[in-house]
DNA sequence: CACTAATCGTTAGGGCCCAAATTATCGGAC
DNA sequence: GTCCGATAATTTGGGCCCTAACGATTAGTG
């Protein structure tokens, strides 16, 4: 959202629509600055290692989990990769259709779907990992060793600081 | 990615896939917590706060942006909010029809497209973007000002890394 | 004046994304 | 055994999101 104007560009532009609220503007740089880093970044792995393989971000992610964890349960891939599992019903039906992954019924769970990849999505696996954290480790080039356990930590805290105040209340409908 | 699982639990499960290979798992670390952080942060929002308006989180942040910086051509409101002007086009299609925003040809540049909120969107807006940010307070709510002003640095770090990188990849589209 | 290249916004097509409804299964209580 | 509530995955419907192609406009060149 601040993208190429500064904070205080942002917040005097901010004060001239709704005068002096008790606004928190570091808040909204740090969450508009997670916004720009994620959506950067995602491009970015996207079009430098995830194209060539004509791979979307989200099916990526899912062979990742699978990859890591297989056997795995269709509800722990998308409670890892973090989308829903409508999300993942569709993905998996992409990559089950290019030969990528496997989905069969648990023998003694019939609710349970279990995902394994194929040989093909293994070999694939193998291949692009590699690629992918060689440009995770550029997109955090700038940062030291130091800098990147504090940025890992202060993105735990921001999850911490939802997953908390999800739990209390879902507020009522009033549309306007 | 790494969710319920531990940095180096996922660090062995990889290593048992593919060896001692060279990777930075503090980079995979960073990257990995930033997207859940994100994912986690734009439902939040979305559920606590735009869901009762009826908005998208992509609606918001161009009502968002043209509020600020209005009037505003199409293609600084694509830059600002981290979109694809495709993407823009429909999302102002929307909110054209439900009387938010208007849209009009420049009359000395017919390509560009000037956008402005009507006053039914500098209402909406004015209500809407106080509650948003005292929600934008509550995710960064573990985090102390100092540590807020570290994370904000550390995202700005990492978009400048992914910046730097697409300048110098991208190989020339060779034409004619 | 053309002619050409560059730029802007839109549209087309395919895929992701969510909530809600749906189908199927399981487990416990009677 | 039979209900009933909980759980798992999928489908549905609407909206977002990208790239590529397109039409319109402008700017630069000779």
């Amino acid at each position: 959202m601040a993208g190429q104007h500064t904070l205080s560009e942002t917040e005097s532009a901010v004060r001239g629509r709704l005068g002096d609220l008790e606004l928190d503007f570091e808040a909204m740089s740090v969450v508009s600055n997670l916004f720009r880093a994620a959506n950067a970044v995602r491009n970015h792995l996207e079009r430098t290692v995830l194209a060539r393989s004509d791979l979307t971000w989200t099916a990526f992610v899912v062979l990742w989990v699978t990859w890591i964890w297989e056997p795995i349960e269709t509800r722990q891939i998308a409670a890892e990769g973090g989308f829903s599992k409508a999300t993942l019903s569709g993905v998996m039906t992409t990559l089950e259709k290019r030969g990528l992954i496997t989905r069969e019924r648990d023998t003694t769970d019939g609710r349970l779907v279990i995902v394994n990849l194929t040989p093909a999505g293994r070999k694939l696996m193998k291949r692009l990992f590699p690629e992918f954290n060689a440009q995770e480790r550029q997109v955090t080039q700038h940062l030291g060793n130091r800098e990147k356990q504090a940025a890992a930590q202060a993105l735990r805290e921001m999850i911490r600081g939802v997953e908390r105040e999800d739990a209390t209340q879902p507020p009522p409908p009033m549309r306007g």
